[in-house]
DNA sequence: CTGCGAATTCAAGCCAGCTTGAGGTCAAGG
DNA sequence: CCTTGACCTCAAGCTGGCTTGAATTCGCAG
C-alpha cells in the first residue's frame, strides 16, 4: 500500500501543501489516515487532483467540484446533471469563442474606432449574457 | 447629447450601479461629467460595458480589461497582444472542451469507477495544465 | 538517542470584486 | 416651497481561495 505524504502529493500534483490541507478541511479530498500527525494520501488522490485542477481551470468553484465526487471520493453525479454541466460548458465555450473572434477582429480590422464597426458590435451582442431589457 | 445617469446605465447594461462606481474608481470606465453630484455617462459606455462583461465572462481580470482600452476609452491593443490573448483563449477553450468531453464520458460510461477507466484518465491527462515532473 | 527537517495546528492576512450601510445632497415635480 | 427618491461619499464588510507565520510535534537517518 503506497501512501504518500503531503509533500509528495504537492510535488506530484503541482498543488501546494497548504492548498491540500485546505482542500481536506473543506472536504474536497480525504486523507487515507495519519502516520502520527502526518496525513497520508492514497494514490487515487492524484487522479482526483487532476480532475480538480481541470475543473478549476474550467471555472468551477470548489463547492461545485465537491459536488462532482461521491462519498467514496469517486466522481459521481447523476447523468442529467453531468449533461447539464456539459451543456453549460458548451455555452461558456461559445462565449469564449465569441471573445476570441472579437479579439481577432479587432486585431485585423483597420477601422479607427472598433466600437462603431458594425461587425464588432454584432460580435459583442452575440456574446451578450445579460438580458437586454 | 444624450447623457445617461448611473441608474439608467445600470438598467441597460445589467451592471449594478455600485459596480459602475467601482469601475469608475479603478479607471475602467469614465463618466462624461457630472450634473450636480450625479455622474453622467455617454452612450458609448454601454458598448464598453458589453465588452467588459464579455471579457469578464471570458476570465479576464478587471486589470487586464483596463489594459484593453486606450486613454480615449476605445478598445486599443497592439495586434500581437490581441493575437496572444486570442491564442490564450483558444487554449482555454481546449481545456473546457476536454472537461466537457470528460463529463460526457462520465455520463455515458457504464464502468463503476471512472478514475480507473483508461479513456477517462486519458481525457484528464489531455487537459493537464500543471507540469508533471 | 538525538537532532533535523518535514509535518502539524490555528489564527490572521491578502487579493479581487464588489455590496452594504450610514448619513448627506440635490433637482425636479406637485 | 417642499418633499421625495435617486444619487452621492466613505468606510466597512463579505466570499472564495488560498498563503503566511508562529509555535509545536514528530519520524527517522545517523
Amino acid at each position: 500500500m503506497k501512501l504518500l505524504d503531503i509533500g509528495e502529493v504537492a510535488e506530484r500534483s503541482g498543488v501546494a501543501a497548504s492548498a491540500l490541507r485546505y482542500y481536506e478541511e473543506i472536504g474536497l479530498i480525504t486523507s487515507a489516515g495519519r502516520k502520527g500527525l502526518r496525513r497520508q494520501f492514497g494514490p487515487e488522490t492524484l487522479l482526483q487532483l487532476s480532475l480538480i485542477t481541470l475543473a478549476k481551470a474550467a471555472g468551477f468553484s470548489l463547492q461545485e467540484i465537491s459536488g462532482m465526487f461521491g462519498k467514496d471520493g469517486r466522481p459521481d453525479l447523476p447523468r442529467d446533471q453531468l449533461h447539464a454541466r456539459a451543456d453549460a460548458l458548451e455555452a461558456q465555450i461559445q462565449e469564449l469563442s465569441t471573445l476570441r473572434d472579437a479579439l481577432r477582429h479587432v486585431a485585423d480590422c483597420p477601422a479607427p474606432s472598433h466600437l462603431e464597426c458594425p461587425k464588432f458590435r454584432k460580435l459583442l451582442r452575440a456574446g451578450r449574457l445579460t438580458a437586454e431589457a
